[in-house]
DNA sequence: AAAATACCTGTTACCGGTAACTAGCATTTA
DNA sequence: TAAATGCTAGTTACCGGTAACAGGTATTTT
């Protein structure tokens, strides 16, 4: 930048001026000349010194639990979309569905002074809560409705979505559900959604007691396969499968099919969280779909007023943003 | 870090000390003290400012064209696993497959001062490309197999993938085979497998005009269910479709499957990547499967050699790390 | 025992920007 | 016409670490 001044004949702290748009004490005949030779001289600003000066980062740190998971990703896209409008950069992590990771993660990043930070679920390492709260930056925590939310949230009940799966299968007449997931250690909102099951069979005077585990979060489509097997085999009585998730509700039909059970005449399955798959599949997958790529947006939306707030002096109260669901039956049931 | 040093009554170098382990010149219980006062005291070291003073940033920019492909993110986790071991996060972007959107990202990453640049392919606006090559830092191309890299690649020509597909096709005795892609200005990958398909086709004495667009990269399932039916209506001697992806695969036989035609008995269904609905659906699809983690593993132990080679001012020569792949032949062909 | 060495800690300067203030000039107002 | 105001550009200090060197004490060597 010196250089750049150098050579214009003028101070830094007039280019550095050129940078910063705010303001309309420049006059834009300069701040084109300065610009151009900045280009011309192949100069990029330092961002690392602006924000070692500035104390702003311009950047926000989002945690997902993985990215091959269309859910995440989808929301970590909405997310940057919404930032992306504001200048803000996002720097994604994925902590494989464990804790510990994630709470290395979070260490990690916020040594790098992020404005805001987005994570998963509601479920950290005592630590790592610590570390969030002590953090001084705006906190969300989507994809979950949370008792005690470290500050902001942005998400739905898991339970309360599996438990209107549960009954829209009871009113179609399936009566023998069982529940196929992950084991619940790992997956958070996994075993949500398996109590959400519980809680509405046993709210219908229905068996709550047919459920199993299978893999480890993120449950793949062969866990499923191999979990509807086992449920058949253990509950030969059974009308019909909630899974844990699209990907795993996948495996079990592909499974039937293999195997020339007919889904759903002998089987119904369904499963959770609207992913492409269950709608491209014949039959398609019976659903609880949710806007993935929205919950990303309103958690920006959200992060940009708490980072205005933040950058003023002041701090959001705060919110809770409630994302809907919908049921969507289709074929597999 | 001043507290922590006037609360143990040393100097902030002393503190600083603490942190950097490498060389002998510090005690060890006075160093033990410290760390655990800067905990006590909830102190984390400001990585922003330790960037700016030793000129290393401790991240490397990784741009991959989508985050829900399971492919990318793949290469994603295996260049994080490789970087993590030697204490480098992955600052990752996406850039919709789009390579204005790739510049913009290229742009903000090197303000941020990365010490090295994984993109996916070779195709980017020549702008993007002076940026990389003008930019100091180690890049890598991964994905592709280039004419002329910009310095690193590690990958695999997908061209000669998909020939090695209709080849193995060919020998099973499908004749009248098809391509199913996107449009080709936007996926150069997607535009070399076609390229590879035509050149194979021809080689092999085949009539190799069959191929269709449908769809922006990625393509999706919906796509493919769609391009089947174009291509049948078109070409009703068809044999075989080759898809540019499984993903497009699998729509491709979910809409065989609605419709009733038989696959593989009246139309062979082939994908690309190795996707996990690929092997998870029934009947599986044939395809062409890589090393996706291990793309990204390789790229990541050839990055810590060059950064290695950069911060002891030297640059390593460029390196070609060629990634093998396989034909799966399954039961949809 | 003195000198040399090893080891640890402290001091100073600096990385590349920007905030806050100052100064100079042109324009408007009293 | 003089004073007040508005606008633009320059000056100085600082953000929070670390490199490089200086200084002091314990240990080893001569």
């Amino acid at each position: 930048m010196a250089d750049v001044a150098a050579r214009l004949g003028v101070s830094k702290m007039t280019v550095s001026r050129a940078f910063t748009r705010t303001g309309s004490d420049r006059s834009e005949e300069l701040r084109q000349r300065i610009l151009r030779t900045c280009h011309e001289m192949g100069y990029v600003i330092d961002q690392t010194a602006r924000t070692f000066s500035t104390k702003r980062s311009g950047f926000v740190a989002a945690l997902i639990p993985a990215l091959n998971n269309s859910n995440f990703s989808d929301t970590a896209h909405g997310l940057t979309a919404a930032l992306e409008a504001r200048g803000l950069q996002v720097m994604l992590g994925y902590t494989d569905y464990d804790v510990p990771t994630e709470e290395r993660l979070i260490r990690a990043m916020l040594t790098r002074r992020p404005e805001g930070i987005v994570v998963t679920g509601g479920s950290h390492t005592p630590a790592a809560r610590n570390l969030l709260k002590a953090s001084g930056v705006p906190v969300i925590e989507t994809w979950d409705l949370l008792a005690e939310p470290i500050e902001h949230t942005v998400g739905f009940s898991n339970a309360d979505a599996v438990g209107a799966l549960v009954r829209a299968l009871h009113c179609k007449g399936y009566r023998a559900i069982a529940f196929l997931g992950g084991v619940p250690e790992r997956d958070a909102r996994g075993a949500d959604r398996r109590r959400g099951f519980e809680e509405a069979m046993r709210g219908l005077g229905l068996e709550s007691g047919r459920n199993i585990s299978v893999g480890h979060a993120p449950v793949s489509m062969a866990d499923g396969a191999q979990g509807v097997v086992q449920l058949v085999q253990r509950w030969p009585e059974l009308d019909a499968v909630v899974c844990v998730s699209d990907h795993a509700a996948f495996g079990a039909l592909a499974e039937c099919q293999r195997r020339g059970w007919a889904v759903p005449g002998q089987l119904a399955i369904a499963g959770f969280g609207g992913f492409e798959v269950g709608g491209a599949c014949h039959p398609q997958i019976t659903t609880v779909a949710m806007d993935c790529f929205g919950i990303g947006r309103a958690a920006g939306e959200l992060l940009i007023r708490a980072i205005d707030a933040s950058r003023s002096g002041q701090r959001l109260a705060p919110e809770t943003v409630v994302i809907p669901y919908r049921i969507e039956m289709r074929g597999s049931t």
